[in-house]
DNA sequence: GGATGTTGAATGAATGGTCATTCATTTACG
DNA sequence: CGTAAATGAATGACCATTCATTCAACATCC
């Protein structure tokens, strides 16, 4: 049981994101999703140990993937603003680009259980810790200053980067994310006085 | 019924705030509420319509609280930066004094049903007003650039903060909050930018 | 080539546990 | 007494998970 991979396992994940998208986490039964992905209830339990793990396996997947895009794409990038500039777009292009997995990793799956956030925390520690590089780097080559604490700048970006976001979301997508960026940045670097 | 005050409704807000901060959102039912509070089942249901009506209460209760004092401090200050610094420091004041509490707004609601979540955003609401009334008074008083967006500025605040917040209480508030006053007003106001 | 056997994937109805909510009854008080 | 407040056992709805059964694909033998 619990297979990892598969056509099926695929199936089900973006079955899960599709449902819990377009339904909310507390309507997301597991029958809906399987229904979704064309299988059996029972299915779901040769590809996952149980709910919990299918959720955490989505989050996983997805997220997986943008972390080592992200790595990749920022290691090519040598000026510290570009990177930060890069850093912002990329997240918001992701989320963009799929907006039902913004809706799901974003609003829906911070509803879930403690043991299923616990996991998520750590998925996301991975991501945090790529920012932190990108603050220390440009700390390190005085593009950036270099009396403040990193980690409060990180909390600083990841926290406005993650409200810019949900209320993008709130807003129904709107307007477009993407105009955020240059902006964002900007306040970021040279803050709000005159 | 739903009685909307009197000794027992302010027992039960409270051994709510109590109970969910111990057990956990999921972990919070209604009978382990009413054991707490001193109270019968079913005299919740003499209070409260439902449920999701004594978290919605709970909230409204004590960020209604929050929204008062705060506007009240505010309005008594003149310089822009010193409201912001204040807004900031009597924001984790708030929840450093109370510590309960900030894990049950910060963490345990947002796990809450939509129809709740809504509810509370209307009240929230309430308090973006605030910082948009700080932020749009520092920029009519030349304090602070008139070259952004005061949307866009208020998100980075209120994210900023609520960032702070969360990762103080997920790091079981082992620091003390205030210590990030200052450093979060600096970099709000003069950026990451040598 | 067709009859028969074997395997494991897939199914979905049935189960069991969990709570929010109700309401018939009791208690307290004026 | 009469009324309102409080009680808490009983109810019923909900849903993740299980597992006996079915199905499909392929292998083996005559």
């Amino acid at each position: 049981m619990a297979k990892r991979t598969g056509e099926k396992y695929e199936a089900i994940i973006d079955a899960a994101v599709r449902v819990i998208a377009k339904y909310g986490y507390h309507q997301a039964q597991v029958s809906r999703i399987a229904r979704e992905a064309n299988v059996a209830d029972g299915t779901i339990y040769l590809y996952f140990a149980n709910k919990d793990d299918v959720l955490i396996s989505l989050f996983n997947e997805k997220m997986g993937q943008f972390i080592s895009n992200a790595s990749k794409a920022l290691s090519e990038i040598e000026s510290p603003v570009d990177q930060l500039r890069e850093l912002i777009r990329l997240h918001f292009e992701s989320l963009a680009a799929d907006y039902q997995l913004a809706i799901v990793t974003q609003i829906e799956l911070r509803q879930s259980k403690p043991e299923v956030r616990k996991e998520i925390g750590l998925i996301l520690k991975r991501y945090l810790k790529v920012m932190d590089q990108v603050i220390e780097a440009g700390v390190e080559q005085g593009a950036f200053r270099d009396d403040f604490d990193v980690i409060t700048a990180r909390r600083m970006i990841f926290g406005t980067i993650d409200e810019t976001v949900t209320s993008w979301i709130m807003k129904d997508c709107k307007y477009p994310l993407m105009d955020q960026v240059d902006p964002i940045l900007d306040l970021l670097l040279n803050g709000f006085s005159r």
